[in-house]
DNA sequence: ATGGGGGGTTGACGCAGCGTCAAGGTCAAG
DNA sequence: CTTGACCTTGACGCTGCGTCAACCCCCCAT
């Protein structure tokens, strides 16, 4: 006859949660001794066990006692459900993983590899830092949408940085940022540039995202994160409406242009 | 301007998480609105992700500020351990996806493929359902003892069961326990085939398990199921005094048998 | 017999990470 | 002016035990 210590250690258990089987009634109260102690035989270790292996899946004990006890054919759908969300649950750790990894990958924020590429792409035709910055912190709000569109948009993304009015653009945006005065005049000049940018991508229905189109709340939300890192985006963004484009982050036509 | 339920939304957690969070101080309380509502700007969204990043990688929410305003070092190193952790959750749960698999398996019990191969062959010898099921919880037991030593185990133990001795053995045990009676000249008869093979494994050395020898105490547990299952097992042990050996699951000379 | 150390017993509170009322105040639309 | 969808704080509920507390019990050495 076993005590209570030695059947939990038998399983790899506490004494603890043995009482605690016993209380909400998932392990049967075994004979007690004279004075009161609990006395098991050799099969409670097997049931224990049992208990235990299901317990280690995920499965909730509420529902352990009504799983041993069910028939085969039910036991065995249940078997499956189990196994399912086992997978699942890999699945997602396996995911947070990537994310954790990423994370730790220099910009410490969940993005994946190919938005990384895209902002060293940034740096390396002369972006500042600030503006990456904000670019990131975009790309962030994007993934934790989107998470698996962003990685099919960036290859598009970066190739447009080949455009070099795209690239002057960024050159003047970052000039304007990272300096201390209000110069208009260079924000009037990114404005055209983006206008006309857009105006191109306008014609040739590149501007459409598809049914992302329709839950235009996150693009408001860029756009607002972008007037917070810097107020004077609030002046570009009254520079684009003048030319006809509401936006920053996604531009939607409000009027033709002047012509 | 967001509302907490906006916010919510973009992070994909629930109104009730950002409170708790504010609560316990890890996201800051945002600016009230005249009556009195929480209102957040577009960088809450990006804190609240980068928390929920690291609350879904199962760091606990109490270590996230830490680690949040820790320097790219120490965050670093925090993120190595993390990820280790994460990939020992995942083997785990990978295990226990095995384990419950085998579950479904057919014995619904935590045994590996081998023992199952096993049975099936103790089955197919000619060894009672009742027999089998007592080898089986037995094989529970080892497994939850030793899980991996148990697979390399398995090999010898299947091919001991090409011995004609040993199959005699199960079958006049099958007999036994299958019958009511207290038949003991059967059982005697078991007594001399199990001694018979005791002395030979002696002899060869076989009878030493390693160091799983040292810790004895699974083996009594073995030997007190099989007594549990069916009380005439006390008898087999009995006769195996007798003839100078100790226990069942492992049997260990007492003296020299009776020349 | 006496004391000590290592078991056992019940009972109760503590913990994380929220879910879920309850009991209100607020806002926008019809 | 009502209705319904938000917002507020406060408080208790849930899982699966860990961790006291306060006490009893057994065995061994002295």
């Amino acid at each position: 006859m076993l005590t209570i210590s030695q059947l939990a250690a038998y399983a790899g258990v506490t004494v603890r949660a043995v009482r605690h089987y016993h209380q909400i009634g998932l392990l049967p109260e075994p004979e007690r001794d004279t004075s009161g102690y609990r006395r098991y035989n050799a099969g409670a270790v097997v049931s224990l066990i049992r208990v235990r292996i299901l317990a280690n899946a995920g499965v909730p004990l509420s529902q352990i006692r009504q799983l041993l006890e069910a028939d085969a054919s039910t036991f065995a759908t249940a078997v499956e459900e189990i196994d399912r969300q086992l997978g699942d649950e890999i699945a997602r750790l396996e995911a947070s993983r990537k994310q954790i990894a990423q994370l730790a990958a220099g910009d410490r924020l969940a993005l994946a590899p190919e938005v990384i590429t895209y902002l060293d792409r940034l740096r390396d035709i002369g972006v500042s830092e600030r503006v990456v910055a904000g670019e990131r912190d975009s790309w962030i709000l994007m993934s934790a949408r989107w998470p698996d569109r962003v990685r099919e948009w960036m290859p598009s993304k970066t190739a447009q940085l080949d455009d070099p009015q795209l690239v002057r653009l960024y050159r003047i945006l970052s000039e304007v940022f990272e300096s201390d005065t209000g110069d208009d005049a260079r924000l009037v000049e990114a404005a055209d540039i983006l206008a006309s940018l857009a105006e191109q991508a306008y014609r040739s229905g590149e501007i459409d995202l598809g049914e992302v189109a329709q839950d235009d709340l996150p693009f408001d939300l860029l756009d607002a994160l972008a007037v917070e890192a810097d107020p004077r985006v609030e002046r570009l963004l009254e520079l684009m409406r003048e030319r006809g484009w509401d936006g920053l982050a996604r531009l939607e036509r409000l009027a033709e242009p002047p012509t």
